[in-house]
DNA sequence: GACATATGGT
């Protein structure tokens, strides 16, 4: 009797479990004295996970006085998965003073958590250990850690670990393959897929979708068609992933004819697939068309998700017209979905774009689980709106609320300052995120104070931060002077900039424009007429559209 | 038993 109830226990804790299921098994458990079992133990706190318990997973785990590497790896699964980052460090700091030792599938585990958290410092000390337990050789660690520095920018440290590895296993070729390609190096993913080849070695479909991934731009879409090849001759195009980064890819290099023809070739795409071909449409072909798909696929039964519905909606808000917005928020309602930090704070930044501020705060007002992102949203409506103040008010609030600011918050302040012309409180909030919050200031905060000062007519100081910065300077910083330059009529300026940004070639034609526009304003056509010249062929500038929706609602 | 690489967005 006990042996068949025992195996029964046994059958139900390999089963995917309901919170009341899971509760009522670790009840059984502990009355049959088998609590104490780490293999019972860990699909338990496993359930809680998956049912978003963790105070339960705790609990057991803080009950259980025998711990193996097991028990380990599944709570610091648990919090790693539920990005509870810091739980997961606490527990991993307290694991290496415990008697048991991290194994590879908690070092897997770290890894991942440090470059999901953008914990590039974690990263490298956690990396110590793995060399300081031996276990850098091992293929689960090694992927492990290819990814994890690709993840967060170091892509050649990936490659001294990929390099290191004498017979590198599949995972650790497609780990390699993704990690260029998320890094922007898709030549050197390319390269990699054909020297494996040459190897002997059969891709397979991660590493199709890592090499198909890292192509985004239209000139790379001759390379992605010779990979689409590749993969209807070798039978990867009923992979439902692979079909939809084709899409996806096809979308990136304005092809949208063939990101159809390959959705259509999909007997039953799924979620993730229809949403490729929807983004694809609102972010690189119409909108109209975007919403017609959107259509299409709730007429055949599939339900939207926050991520759809995100991306929707930031299509929307870059036409800035309120009729599809608003038409996407009665939805939002209908599937509940306004509770979704994702989704309402895409709302607040779709009807501020669209000129409806009025609402974006109400759907502020209704969010009741703000985080950093609907601070964020709101922080960066107010300040397009000019409303610096409200902003800084909003700032203050989110500060009080222990919401933590990150990079995208002072972006919208230091934007909101910009919008305003307040010059002492844009350098206030800089210095304010460099020093009271300890963060890098990025690209785009040096845009905005670079736009802020020069805007203010300060262009000399703005030159001067440009030129403390380290090399090399990313362009957009450059171009950002190089516009101030324009709007103030300083020519002298202008052109020290330009030459800089001469340096960085490919030089954008945007910037080519204003500084043909800067000559010819001086009166010197014969240079402006020589750069305008010289882009001929090449791409021009985007016309400027601009317009008052002929539908929106008004 | 715990388990490394992958698709849509932010």
């Amino acid at each position: 009797m006990f042996i068949q109830f025992r195996s029964l226990l046994f059958e139900l804790s390999k089963l995917h479990q309901t919170l009341s299921k899971t509760k009522h098994l670790h009840a059984l458990i502990i009355k049959t004295h088998l609590s104490n079992d780490p293999f019972y133990a860990t699909r338990i706190i496993r359930f809680y996970a998956i049912n978003d318990d963790l105070f339960s997973a705790r609990n057991l785990f803080d009950e259980t006085p025998h711990r193996s590497v097991y028990l380990w790896n599944s709570i610091i699964r648990a919090y790693a998965q539920s990005h509870k980052f810091i739980d997961a460090f606490h527990l991993f700091k307290h694991m290496l003073s415990s008697e048991t030792k991290p194994d590879n599938f908690t070092f897997a585990c770290i890894l991942r958590a440090c470059s999901e958290n953008f914990d590039l410092q974690r990263l490298r000390l956690v990396h110590g250990g793995v060399v300081v337990s031996g276990l850098g050789w091992d293929s689960i660690v090694s992927s492990s850690l290819v990814t994890a520095y690709s993840k967060l920018g170091p892509v050649s440290e990936a490659s001294i670990i990929f390099n290191g590895i004498l017979e590198p296993d599949l995972v650790l070729w497609n780990s390699m393959i993704f990690g260029y390609g998320c890094c922007g190096y898709w030549d050197k993913g390319l390269l990699l897929f054909s020297r494996m080849q040459s190897m002997g070695r059969q891709p397979d479909g991660y590493t199709l979708v890592g090499l198909i991934s890292s192509l985004a731009d239209p000139s790379l879409l001759e390379i992605g068609q010779g990979i689409h090849g590749f993969c209807l001759k070798n039978g990867f195009d009923s992979n439902t992933h692979i079909v939809s980064v084709l899409v996806s890819m096809y979308s990136r290099c304005k092809c949208l004819n063939s990101a159809l023809k390959v959705f259509d070739s999909l007997l039953e795409p799924d979620l993730v697939t229809w949403s490729a071909l929807i983004t694809g449409f609102s972010q690189f072909g119409d909108s109209e068309k975007a919403l017609i798909f959107f259509k299409k696929m709730n007429m055949e039964g599939k339900k939207a998700d926050p991520i759809l519905i995100a991306s929707l909606l930031a299509a929307i808000a870059q036409l800035a017209i309120v009729g599809p917005g608003s038409e996407i928020h009665s939805y939002v309602l209908r599937h509940g979905f306004e509770s979704e930090v994702m989704v309402s704070s895409a709302l607040i930044d779709m009807y501020s774009k669209c000129g409806f501020l009025r609402l974006g705060i109400q759907v502020f007002e209704r969010t009741l689980e703000r985080n950093t992102i609907s601070y964020n949203s709101l922080i960066s409506a107010l300040g397009l709106h000019g409303l610096a103040s409200d902003a800084f008010v909003i700032f203050k609030e989110m500060l009080e609320k222990g919401c933590e600011p990150d990079e995208s918050t002072f972006s919208a302040l230091l934007c909101a300052c910009c919008h305003a012309g307040l010059v002492r409180d844009g350098q206030e909030y800089f210095r304010k995120m460099t020093d009271e919050f300890g963060m890098e200031a990025k690209t785009e905060h040096y845009v905005h104070m670079v736009k802020l000062l020069g805007m203010a007519g300060e262009l000399e100081k703005a030159y001067e931060l440009v030129q403390s910065l380290p090399e090399p300077v990313d362009s957009g910083i450059w171009g950002a002077l190089l516009s101030c330059c324009d709007a103030l009529g300083n020519f002298e300026l202008a052109e020290k900039v330009a030459q800089q940004l001469f340096e960085h070639k490919p030089m954008k034609c945007t910037y080519k424009v204003m500084l043909s526009n800067i000559y010819a304003s001086d009166g010197r056509w014969d240079d402006a007429r020589k750069l305008r010249e010289a882009m001929k062929g090449g791409m021009g500038k985007m016309p400027g559209v601009s317009w008052i929706g002929g539908n929106s609602g008004l």
